[in-house]
DNA sequence: GTTAGCATGTAAGGAGTTACATGATTTT
DNA sequence: AAAATCATGTAACTCCTTACATGCTAAC
């Protein structure tokens, strides 16, 4: 049923699968992943790991290096949990295509077939087209909005939902172009290099 | 010290200093506006309201049109709590340019002062290039990652992020250009012509 | 007359932050 | 030797969502 905290769940057991990782590096990896937002704490990343360790999702390891200097608690994936991840990410429904559960099925569509990541991308951008249709539609309404400020905060939000629109449109289409060749990845559709 | 939570107090406020409103109203408009990320449940507006008419920052009003059909509670803003309002708004600091927090502020950055405003835009701005910095720095510690997925990810990540410095700095500009001439408003720095 | 939407609320519970608490190791 | 950062955790608290509960009014 993919309710909001297995955010974290999925976070972790991705990032696991590419290797075994103590929990401050988990941290430092999943800022920098979905870190566009709020920091993540160790007040629910460490009880997250300890939910996930009696449930056999994860297990510790001793790492194959001779001696470790510090006192640092790996965690590797078990079988379980790649089975769980497995199942996760081949989820489609609302669950996949809210704001942050996008963005981390995205991070991880390597592991998932392209059928997944075309319903996932379709999912994702009709919700966006969906938002964009209500604000359209409730602006149509109360119209009255002279703000200056109101008005900008409005259009650059609307903008910036199009943007996204586009983006996944580009996405889709460059699976489906992949369709055919089994041979390289679709090229990337980067219509703006910036920087 | 303005916590997370005075979130919904301010945006209510704000609102409510364009007329007086009932809670129903009041939530699809506060939904119109910071719409795009999740909904705001009854289950948090309307103890929000009592809190707030308990601290005396709004209070109930018999609406002006002889009769009205419905059973709804109108409420407007009391003086204390347009003293509150103008409080928050005059907050300079981490609590102004936080991501929920620096829209509501935009939307009714009318209320308060060209120095307010330009401080706030500015300490937004120094934010996103604070994490700008961070990603990059730390993505060239990393370097490894060579997935398709996520490396499209953090491209679109920047990407956004450079985006809105930008509209950012359109805005700085903006305001500082209509330091000198108390004439009409500065024009609006739309440059793409989006749908 | 029945469905859809308006309108207001409460109770339980989840998810995550803040603040606290501790100590090792590396760098300066 | 001190400071920074690595490293792990817990307890209290806050905010918010979900689900429940109720009843009116407009439209079909």
């Amino acid at each position: 049923m993919a309710r909001r905290g297995d955010t974290i769940e999925l976070a972790v057991l991705g990032l696991l699968h590419e290797g075994p990782m103590h929990g401050y590096e988990l941290r430092k990896r999943l800022n920098l992943m979905l870190g566009w937002g709020r920091l993540l704490s160790y007040g629910s990343l460490y009880p997250a790991l300890k939910k996930m360790l009696r449930g056999n999702l994860i297990e510790e390891v001793v790492p194959s290096g001779p001696q470790s200097r510090r006192q640092r608690i790996v965690y590797a994936v078990t079988e379980l949990g790649t089975a769980e991840f497995s199942r996760l990410m081949s989820e489609v429904g609302p669950a996949a295509w809210e704001d942050d559960n996008f963005d981390i099925r995205f991070r991880f569509f390597s592991s998932t077939d392209m059928e997944i990541r075309l319903r996932v991308l379709e999912g994702r951008r009709s919700r966006l087209q969906e938002r964009l249709d209500r604000v359209q539609r409730e602006l149509a309404m109360t119209q009255k909005e002279v703000d200056r400020y109101a008005t900008e905060l409005q259009r650059h939000g609307v903008e910036s939902v199009e943007r996204e629109v586009r983006w996944l449109s580009d996405l889709i289409n460059a699976e489906r172009g992949a369709q055919g060749n089994g041979a390289a990845a679709p090229e990337a559709p980067s219509s703006a290099p910036s920087t």
